[in-house]
DNA sequence: TCACATTACCTTGACAGTCTAGGTAACGCT
DNA sequence: AGCGTTACCTAGACTGTCAAGGTAATGTGA
């Protein structure tokens, strides 16, 4: 089930559960199939990175917590993002592009 | 100096050293001024990241060394690909080019 | 009714890789 | 003599990811 090099998500994981929640609050456990899905599996999450890293965010003001209940009627946490952390996904969304593009042009063949 | 966010280059920094030797042997100094100059200041590799790089991939066989003279005619360290190494490089690009499809795919604008 | 898979969250500890911040030494130039 | 550059090296901290465990509630099928 990984397809994943370990380490590889390193730096990239913030943005990508930022993203995730930007067409709406989600619970972390639909923050993971969703990015799985989106990626045909190519990108997963694991959830000893997943918790951790929505922690943190939560703490940097980046997304905000609430109990609620997900689709299928269970206990679960909502994520939303402020206004900060849209501001992050936007910063760390530009950087990714000119870091993606300068490796590219390192790594790819013309 | 630092144009990237820390630890940006995780796991991206082997691919990116056995890059630069596909061209000929290099002492990690030359390395580390080839990848900068490659990407105009975009990339740039710590040495206190570069050196145990280079060492942590001489233990695995990617890349030899050999003590000889720099362009300058100064004692320097090269390093040569071996040719696991190229398999490697081959392998971590491919790698590469997956996971950066899979990411701009979900974080980039249509 | 019982077992099992799924949903959903959480935590601990190890690990790897990067970075900061030091250091050495030799050379060339002024 | 002093300084900037080239070139290599290392220790220690830090950070983020991962593996591997765990809990509990719900739904499904036998």
């Amino acid at each position: 089930m990984a397809h994943e090099a370990p380490g590889m998500m390193h730096g990239t994981l913030d943005a990508l559960i930022l993203r995730t929640l930007v067409g709406g609050a989600r619970h972390g456990y639909a923050i993971a199939r969703w990015l799985e899905e989106a990626t045909d599996e190519m990108l997963t999450i694991e959830e000893g990175s997943l918790y951790p890293a929505l922690y943190r965010m939560e703490r940097k003001g980046w997304i905000e917590a609430e109990w609620g209940t997900s689709e299928l009627n269970r206990r679960a946490k909502l994520y939303r993002l402020t206004s900060k952390g849209r501001k992050q996904l936007a910063a760390e969304t530009e950087h990714w592009a000119r870091f993606a593009a300068a490796v590219s042009k390192v790594l790819l063949p013309a």
